[in-house]
DNA sequence: CGGAATCCCCCATGATACTG
DNA sequence: CAGTATCATGGGGGATTCCG
């Protein structure tokens, strides 16, 4: 079950507001979520586990229902059958993409000098969005 | 025991640079660690104690090892008695601030927008640092 | 002063199966 | 197709004690 922003921020213990926005993408797969949003735009479930392929359906859903309560992304039903369900970015989602973007260039650079001087990273790098 | 960085990326099954740089900076109290000492430059470990009043010892023994085995934390041990230990951020600690500044940045407005509308946060929110 | 060593617990995440 | 429901697990973090 996903859990409300402010039960996560007492969990959390806030400090200051850098941690307000750690607890907002700290989920395990919600930058990479954001992040497909941010460059495909509109997604539908299936689509978004298609370009996730590692993650469940559980936490898929248990993250996007996350985000949705954050407000960072809207959740659009269509009352279809079968179901449709489309997921896109709202304007909160949409102005944390210069963060992800920092922390992508700083990640790319860290990668490469520090941890993975020698031995490549055994993982496909994040294609480049511009 | 802190951990290293290749096993905690691997732990964390990376997928993509910007989770490097989440994996790096996201122990729950790193952030206010590196905030501290972009800010105030180099500190000694009851300093650092003093200016997060809720870190266990443990845990920001953990954190800092974390930190300097990541490269971002310079730790300086003097031989004197009783011991002193000085903590200040390397290049690579330096060349993240400005990720964090925007993490606090949009922590800063999201939470006034969002989260804190009517009920102000409960926590001192961090000073300002230009 | 600046740790190290232990013990312990909870919660985020994973695996699997079922459903309108 | 887009989810629930249930059970299992492990590791991040806390509390406490001891040490050079």
């Amino acid at each position: 079950m996903a859990t409300e922003i402010k039960d996560r921020i007492n969990l959390k213990e806030i400090n200051c507001e850098k941690e307000l926005t750690l607890a907002v993408i700290g989920g395990k797969w919600k930058l990479i979520i954001l992040w497909h949003l941010g460059h495909e735009g509109t997604l539908r479930f299936s689509e978004l586990k298609k370009l996730i392929p590692h993650i469940t359906q559980k936490m898929l859903t248990n993250q996007l229902r996350e985000l949705e309560e954050d407000q960072l992304v809207l959740r659009k039903v269509y009352a279809e059958v079968p179901p449709k369900v489309e997921y896109s970015l709202t304007e909160y989602g949409h102005s944390l993409l210069p963060v992800l973007r920092m922390m992508y260039d700083w990640g790319k650079n860290y990668g490469e000098k520090v941890i993975w001087k020698d031995a490549p990273p055994d993982v496909e790098p994040c294609e480049e969005i511009n």
